[in-house]
DNA sequence: ACATTAAGTGATT
DNA sequence: AATCACTTAATGT
């Protein structure tokens, strides 16, 4: 049994983890890796071990948006949602740092629908990320530029589980879809708030 | 020492 | 809040 699957022996009964560990095959993704992208089938669905992985969506000029981040035990809803009815996938997703995943092919979704685990992790998994882009919704619909920011910059920090975040101001405006002299307007002010402080590629969250 | 890349800032729309 | 034009600061070679 693969060490980092012990995350996942709490949540699933010992027959589901046998299946998952034999059928399933670990891979590592560094950093900024693309794991799914636009239009791409799903042939497996990944369950993640270690690290995180960053969801965005795309707008076809090129335009992302950050939509919530993925990390230990957590997998992804779209491709879940994909499995099943055979779209292709509506999001991208990228390794935020070195990640470790297990890739389980489709076929076998099915038949573990008989795992009372199986389906409350899925059925689980569909609340969380329902809630998530709720949240980012909100976030777009009714938040300003700066309280967004600073939920982004908590989000980053629960999923490296890490008070500092190295990234650019560039990053960050990208993923928010804005412009960089924005961004580093609004940490400024964050700095001067005492909320957070500003190094090159770093930021510390207080 | 120089070039490159990240960050800070005032002015304008 | 976005964009421009420019400065300043940090890093790599």
């Amino acid at each position: 049994m693969h060490k980092d699957l012990n995350q996942f022996t709490q949540r699933f009964e010992p027959d589901l983890l046998a299946e998952i560990n034999s059928l399933g095959q670990i891979k590592k993704f560094k950093a900024g890796k693309v794991l799914i992208d636009f239009g791409s089938n799903v042939k497996s669905i990944p369950l993640l071990l270690s690290g995180s992985i960053k969801i965005i969506r795309e707008d076809p000029n090129g335009n992302e948006l950050f939509l919530y981040f993925l990390g230990g035990g957590d997998t992804c809803a779209m491709s879940l949602t994909c499995c099943m009815s055979h779209k292709k996938s509506e999001i991208k997703a990228i390794a935020e740092e070195d990640t470790e995943v297990i890739m389980v092919p489709l076929e076998y979704m099915d038949g573990w629908m008989k795992y009372a685990t199986w389906r409350q992790f899925v059925f689980g998994s569909y609340n969380e990320r329902f809630e998530e882009m709720l949240q980012a919704v909100d976030s777009l619909a009714f938040m300003k530029l700066d309280e967004r920011l600073m939920n982004y910059l908590l989000d980053c920090k629960q999923s490296a589980g890490d008070f500092a975040i190295n990234k650019t101001h560039q990053q960050i405006a990208k993923d928010l879809n804005t412009s960089r002299v924005v961004i580093s307007r609004l940490l400024k002010k964050l700095e001067l708030e005492d909320k957070i402080e500003l190094h090159r590629n770093k930021i510390e969250i207080l």
